[in-house]
DNA sequence: AATGAATGAGTTTTCATTCAT
DNA sequence: AATGAATGAAAACTCATTCAT
């Protein structure tokens, strides 16, 4: 599995340095509330050298979600790996998506919160990589649907924003939660899960979808 | 109903035209892009006396969200008063929810957007007037599972926050959407509720939950 | 003798109740610290009353300066009635000055402190009631010197201004100082003038001067 | 001889050209008529590289008495050096200051008014410069005590800010004097030292004090 | 490639003062 | 005379970005 966090040492290239010094301090302050030095502080290098790497500071914002994504679609694509069933798939998405959460507290925070403040992100830029990570929820719908295992009369496009809606929302309210334990993750990846594939399965055929027998 | 944005004109009180002023100038050059003086200049009043109804720039914006989400509660309300059945209270809730943001866009604007660049807003503020919101959904879940309607495991809380994830990241992509036509609000709103309505029915108990017979 | 600072009651002239308003506001909050709404709230009056007995801020100060030194050079005059002794005059000078300073606490810090402050009062008044204070001083040197009691080569007008920069200067350090103990007045009052006096002494002839025979 | 006011050149660190320019800036247009931005037109630097070397505005008027006090006491303990007898030290030392004041006139203006319009420097500021500065007229007069030349009741604590007073106010009305001619800082300065000595003078001793035979 | 000193644009907010009532 | 809502001018300061070394 990829790391998605790096370690930071000063043996590493300045570039990478500066991605999980980001990271950290972007989860700090916030967005708007970090410096460019105190960035260059924590990994290490002069301010300028960010300037190197990166056109500005937005720019380190977009570089550690296309880069950080790249990761995660990796780690994914891994998991998903050799699971058929699309409840079983949608299972694994939510909890991967949860556990990245989870495991990287201070990545979770940026992608929920400081990715979000960047008004380019927000009108301007295509995030490709976030549509091919909810390309893999269509994809689950489409291929449920050509089985027959869920309705079909359900728009693939609208499914996905809306399941990753859900996921997303539950996301935020535990990222922002003072008391975490209020929300349990997995418990609401799995009723999640099971509400969306519930309420999706076809009921006029007979295969139980969702349900092991 | 309630109007929820007010026809701007000098006869109005001042703090009602700032209001309505800062909706549409959020709307249109985003929070941080908004000056006092733009908004000044739309609600015809002088800079300073934005601040003799309002501490500052951002508590425009949280005051935006207090006052229209008044309104928009007592739309609710009204809608919902009189519907029994679950599935039809929700089916209204998303109704009202997405029609809303249609006929008010730039309010829309700024609740799917803008107020969430707010640091207060996110991090410290304690938005009852959203939680209120939410919780005629909570309500409506809680009441179907006591009369056995809904799945008795389901977790009302975080169920909720599911539901208003799918509903609010389909609006933040109608906002943000320059082809507004593939967000085709109506047919979201309809299956979003029928998705989540079949998923939390309990398929154990014989009365038919969300279906017409 | 004279009030020099006036009850404030709901009773008195509203000119009045700003003065006396002014100078405890002046004193706590310092003059550019203090608002008008301030000084209007404490004087019970509209903030635009105050401008209907004083063209702006800066004139309250100096007309706090003009008609409390009217009250303090009324207080001076009645002490130094009938004294005859340039030593004892001195002495009632100094003596006067630092009671008011301690009889009135606020009006010593406006004008030892918050009068200063003033850019106007500084560079183009001409503070000729401070003048006339300051020559009664003057007035003492000279009619010692007629009488040959005191030294002929000392300029009055130089000695009038050492004379008030030295009780200045204590009542500063007074005004000022957190351990007022450290500053004791009386002892300040009476070793300044004996040093003067002394100093000013024509030990030329025979008359003692400044001390009882 | 320290230059206690330094010649701007392009050449000269950025630190010292902003400190000179902020003393003609600060004497021209006072404290709080002096931006920042005619400081560094001035200064010949950008307005925000003031901010590399001052926290604020006021940080810089404090430095400018902390760096020029630094050297009016090298100054003045070099041109008291060698001089014993107590009335000789406080004629070199009226005549160093008010010298100093007619040397520079601009860092005149700005220590005899323009600092004092610092609520800092007034009411928080401990300036231990000045106190050490009038610590030397403290131990001048000590000094004579102990030798017996000088009165052994007067408290050489109010005997130095009485002669700071009477120094100082001198100082003030000759800067802000328009016709300075009025104010002649070397009579000023004898007379004053004479009146002083000759009022502190322990006349029941008959070594002769501050007079030459 | 790396540095970090220097730059300078840009806006909220306060509050003395006004004036319609 | 009195009010107090409304006005609008004015400037310190920050920090992302640059570029000479």
């Amino acid at each position: 599995m990829a790391s998605v966090e790096s370690q930071s040492s000063s043996k590493q290239h300045k570039r990478t340095r500066i991605i999980d010094a980001s990271i950290e301090v972007f989860a700090e302050k916030g967005f708007r509330g970090a410096r460019i030095s105190d960035i260059a502080r924590k990994a290490e290098v002069a301010d300028g050298t960010i300037y190197l790497y990166f056109r500005n500071k937005e720019d380190v914002l977009l570089c550690i979600f296309e880069e950080k994504m790249e990761e995660i679609l990796a780690v994914l694509h891994a998991r998903l790996d050799g699971i058929e069933d699309p409840f079983e798939r949608l299972q694994a998405f939510a909890a991967t998506h949860f556990q990245l959460l989870r495991d990287h507290p201070a990545l979770a925070q940026v992608f929920q919160v400081e990715l979000r403040q960047s008004h380019r992100f927000l009108r301007e830029y295509r995030p490709e990589k976030l549509w091919q990570y909810l390309q893999v929820i269509e994809e689950i719908v489409r291929e449920g649907q050509e089985t027959g295992a869920l309705r079909a009369d359900l728009d693939p496009f609208l499914v996905k924003w809306a399941i990753f809606g859900a996921l997303d929302e539950l996301s935020i309210q535990w990222v922002l939660a003072r008391k975490r334990e209020r929300f349990n993750l997995d418990r609401a990846a799995s009723q999640v899960v099971e509400v969306f594939v519930g309420g999706m399965a076809n009921r006029s055929n007979t295969s139980k979808v969702g349900r092991k027998p």
